[in-house]
DNA sequence: ACAGCCATGTAACTTGTTACATGATTTT
DNA sequence: AAAATCATGTAACAAGTTACATGGCTGT
């Protein structure tokens, strides 16, 4: 429940309805994927659904009822037990790079795996282009530039696996029709 | 339908009944997260449903029968798009760990933030030990070298963003706090 | 008056995940 | 014979996503 915890931090401010949560979300996390409204209100429905939010007060200022929700005790332990929690590193690696590579090269062979590996890398290279034209951009805010400075680095390091995999697309291949 | 074309770049070999696709899965994919038998066949299903597959000959060797499936014209075309099509690096950045920094910003303040991103860096830095390990351990094959590779490229990436963060963790607060 | 947006919600659907049922084969 | 494990499958559920319905307010 991603996006539950993250409405359960914006309630700790104090009693929200779904538009305005929704706004805080796009306001607080600048390139984040953007959220439909729908999703707001299917998630606060679960978290009412499990006690860790309560309906506040109604209040009708333009526009339709608009009904608030709180943070509930449990709502707030549940909070609290999460920012706590480091989230360890899974030990599973997913790379979505490497599967394509691994069946193009089941499939096809060495030319068709090292083409699409250096057609990423194209799209890569592009990618990181905008970044770094945001990062440099005056009036980004800070958030903004840790957003595309994190994108960056793990572009960049998409960019180191996608090379040394170019490197060695021969060998792998050998190694998987044996 | 990430699991349907992993499959059917399996099956482009030949046809294949479940378990063999998940055995092939298993040995392809040496560090990648473990999928569940069931979920094999509930993609499969999918694949017949929408025409990507087609049964072939029902084995029957020690064991429940086994039902053998096969690509289809529309699957093999399917398969074909798919690994020709280079994924445009997403605009969006999904970086959960800015997300909980950015809330325990919000709920506590500096000290819990920065306590966080601490511990967060700990944990890194001991998998990517074990990851290390792996590397250099000798019977490690070339996949699973890259798996661990990648892996280590990308923990990297976090741990920089990590210290800029914690270098920056005053700063943010101030922004978020207007 | 009419168009368009604001805000809330419902319903259907997709992928993934867990728990479990079933029966057969192999191992002890 | 009992236990383990192989192989297949069903059912229910979780989270996210899309499409759409509703009704009020705002701007022209």
């Amino acid at each position: 429940m991603a996006l539950g915890h993250v409405l359960l931090g914006l309630l700790a401010q104090g009693e929200r309805h779904g538009y305005d949560l929704k706004r805080q979300y796009d306001a607080r996390f600048p390139m984040a994927k953007p959220i439909a409204a729908a999703q707001v209100y299917a998630t606060l429905e679960r978290l009412l659904r499990d006690g860790l939010v309560a309906p506040g007060g109604t209040e009708r200022a333009g526009g339709p009822d608009r009904t608030a929700y709180g943070m509930t005790a449990a709502g707030r332990q549940e909070l609290d037990e999460w920012l706590a929690q480091v989230e360890p590193p899974s030990p599973f690696v997913s790379n979505p790079l490497a599967v394509k590579v691994t069946l193009a090269l089941l499939v096809a062979g060495d030319e068709r795996a090292a083409g699409y590996l250096q057609r990423q890398r194209a799209a890569h290279l592009a990618r990181m282009r905008e970044y770094t034209r945001i990062t440099t951009h005056p009036d980004t805010s800070l958030a903004g530039v840790l957003a595309a400075d994190y994108a960056l680095n793990h572009l960049d390091a998409d960019l180191r696996w996608i090379d040394t995999a170019l490197a060695r697309v021969a060998t792998l291949a050998e190694e998987l029709q044996p």
